[in-house]
DNA sequence: ATACAATATGAGTACATGCGCATATAGTAA
DNA sequence: TTACTATATGCGCATGTACTCATATTGTAT
């Protein structure tokens, strides 16, 4: 239970969370719209998804991350909590507008 | 934002967040019902204090530690998630038996 | 096969956190 | 005053965390 508000304790992990809340996305994807190293944002999404948050999908040399549907399914007061919270990130705007030009974009070849 | 979680990723404070949430309590009963010194205790509840989760207020030497009010209306989606939650942990039971206990035996002196 | 792209991970560093011990600070009581 | 109790806090130590850089791994494309 430590291990769910550990991985929500860093405020890069929840900018990424409040972008996968959106609908899923690849870790290059998170890279460019919150302007991370890669290997920065592959660590923060192994973290999510190691606290059970999130799951990834290989396709291709792409790694896909979305919210974990059990843990939605069992913590759905918390994801609720968030979804609502996180829009008061002072970065939530122009994060999210980032991820609007970068799905438009197909920036990983992926419709 | 993150500082709410930083303060609910230990163990500890969320054990001794179950206890408070059943009412205010001291210091000296969270050292008892949970068996910490009384430097960790302390520093817990400034912890949680200090994140906006609890309030402390003085009367005579002994320091009362419940929750924020204003925290409980801004976040109550996550107090009732916690509510709820912190009933799985494996020390739930016990921790709040010796609750009922502390607060029978009049341990600070307090009705 | 080679070259390239996306991702994961080991190593090193800087900083944060949790703990115990000792001590400081209040308040009470005689 | 002195003695006692409850609480807070400085210090040192051990452990954990976030980051960068370099490298390994895996898949694609030629």
């Amino acid at each position: 239970m430590t291990d769910v508000f550990k991985a929500l304790s860093d405020e890069t992990r929840l900018r990424i969370l409040s972008l996968i809340l959106k609908g899923e996305m690849c870790v290059c994807e998170i890279e460019d719209c919150l302007g991370l190293t890669q290997s920065n944002a592959s660590r923060h999404l192994t973290a999510l998804k190691n606290a059970g948050i999130l799951t990834s999908s290989k396709q291709a040399q792409w790694a896909y991350y979305k919210l974990n549907e059990d843990f939605c399914n069992e913590n759905r007061e918390l994801v609720n909590y968030l979804t609502e919270k996180l829009k008061s990130l002072s970065t939530y705007e122009s994060d999210n507008r980032k991820r609007e030009k970068c799905k438009q974009s197909d920036l990983c070849n992926k419709e």
